[in-house]
DNA sequence: CCAGAATGGGTACGGTGTACGCGAAAACGA
DNA sequence: TCGTTTTCGCGTACACCGTACCCATTCTGG
């Protein structure tokens, strides 16, 4: 079994209230070069993509200033000229991230969803239903290729430039489902959220068998004395009784959950729609 | 800003496959005690019970094995002779909270839904809206009051016995749905992932006001020129039309949500019976 | 009574982030 | 042209972390 401690930094005076300015700074590039002093050697570019390569490679844990120092060929506190601390090359490496360019949308998405169309803005327009299905499985693309992204705190890149970027391209597709401005970053939050969540599972699942060295059958199997004793112990009535699929890898919940929330907004829209013509 | 490391423990073979079946025993507490030898002086539950106190007192990053020890006046070693190591003490201490007695049920969810009812189980069954709500409720309720538990690999731990129980309660109330099984599990697995991603968004925020000591409006209020050149450069033209409250934290996201996911499976289940009558 | 087992815990090692300070390099003012 | 000033690279040092190893102490079964 294992379970990956996370520790923190200084955690105390040292990411002050001054590093704001700097992080922001850093994230929309104001920084013109000084003219004095010799040529930097390094870029704020090239540190970043280095630890997303090392993060990609073996996990937000192989990022240490000392690692990126060694594989860039450098001094470990030369990074220090660049970024103001770790906290904030996590918050450059989460932005630089966010701004890959998404996969191609999937359009049979629309029709996936069912039922009828509702729209405020007639059938011709862009097709919302199709406009989430995208947003959900472009986010969880994006989570599976760069699983450390769910170990990095993003209350504060939400106003990243690449964030932005997302946020407006979501907006876009969901204007046509005619609701408020606060329930359409709703529908986004939620989608999001479940998402994340999702993706988190599957990603600690991963790292669990990663870690331990054993497969996720081994891990079954070893754990299926237990699971035996609890079943015959008649605590858990409601589970003893279920189907033997009911486990199966063979159930998307991606899917399934995906399509849940589609028709979770479908009727709102088609109750806004409704209350629209009879008023 | 700040955005917290996270370091891994020895990441190489001491979380070997032998932990598995210890921490399993540790889990089940299939432990006896020999009879050779001192008495030990110390219990794994007044460890674990210590390293909850921490965490949720001072957040995850302030349990660690010296801190634990000078908490329980023993030496550090000591805590290895009841805890394999930390990882290990992390799956206890979740399955620990998991635990937890939950909170009464609210009843009034089951109407909020809205719509009709057409339950496999007659009208006079428990109601699953209410079951789904009180659900997602307890579980927001133990990720605010336990926040740390967002940092902590879930996947283990997922057949603990509090866990095991947790889905018991889970079934229980879905019953009347009239789904298949793995249906059931992916309606917990939807509502969970939903609450589980909302909550970590809320937690990093707290965690990023508390970490920079600005608040959220002094963080807006520097991010604020920012934005208003990103917003004026035309790049964003969705988002430079938003209605002013559309950031506004009247709006509930949660609520949002949970009514959204509600209408979504009440559609699946509407679906079926309709399937149910006709064949 | 004492051999054998189990507990308590000190020391030490290799890792982490980063504060501090110094030498070298480059451009500006005189 | 020559200080002067600013900046860069980075070596050293410190406080933390998890934990391997080892030994004295304490207890019990034979």
């Amino acid at each position: 079994m294992a379970n990956d401690g996370t520790t923190a930094a200084t955690d105390g005076t040292a990411t002050g209230s001054g590093d704001t300015a700097r992080s922001l700074e850093l994230l929309w590039g104001g920084g013109e070069r000084p003219s004095r002093g010799p040529k930097p050697g390094l870029t704020l570019d090239r540190i970043v993509t280095a630890a997303v390569a090392v993060a990609d490679a073996e996990g937000l844990s192989a990022v240490s200033m000392r690692r990126l120092s060694t594989e860039l060929g450098t001094g470990t506190m030369s990074l220090y000229r660049y970024v103001p601390g770790k906290a904030e090359l996590l918050d450059l490496m989460l932005d630089r991230v966010l701004g890959e360019p998404l996969p191609a949308p999937r359009e049979e998405a629309a029709e996936a969803a069912g039922t009828d169309r509702t729209d405020a803005t007639g059938p011709g327009a862009p097709d919302w239903r199709a406009a989430v299905d995208t947003m959900a499985r472009s986010y969880l693309d994006n989570l599976r290729r760069h699983p450390w992204l769910l170990k990095i705190n993003q209350a504060r890149t939400v106003l990243g430039p690449s964030a932005l970027r997302g946020l407006e391209l979501a907006l876009g597709g969901l204007r046509g489902m005619g609701l408020r401005d606060p329930e359409l970053i709703g529908v986004i939050i939620t989608v999001n959220s479940f998402v994340e969540g999702l993706a988190r599972t599957q990603a600690d699942a991963a790292e669990a068998v990663r870690q331990t060295g054993l497969s996720d059958e081994e891990f079954w199997d070893r754990q299926r004395p237990y699971l035996e004793r609890a079943m015959l112990s008649g605590a858990y009535p409601m589970m003893a009784t279920m189907a033997e699929d009911t486990f199966s890898a063979d159930f998307d919940h991606f899917e399934f959950g995906l399509r849940r929330l589609i028709a979770g907004f479908e009727a709102l829209v088609r109750e806004r729609a409704e209350a629209g013509t009879t008023a």
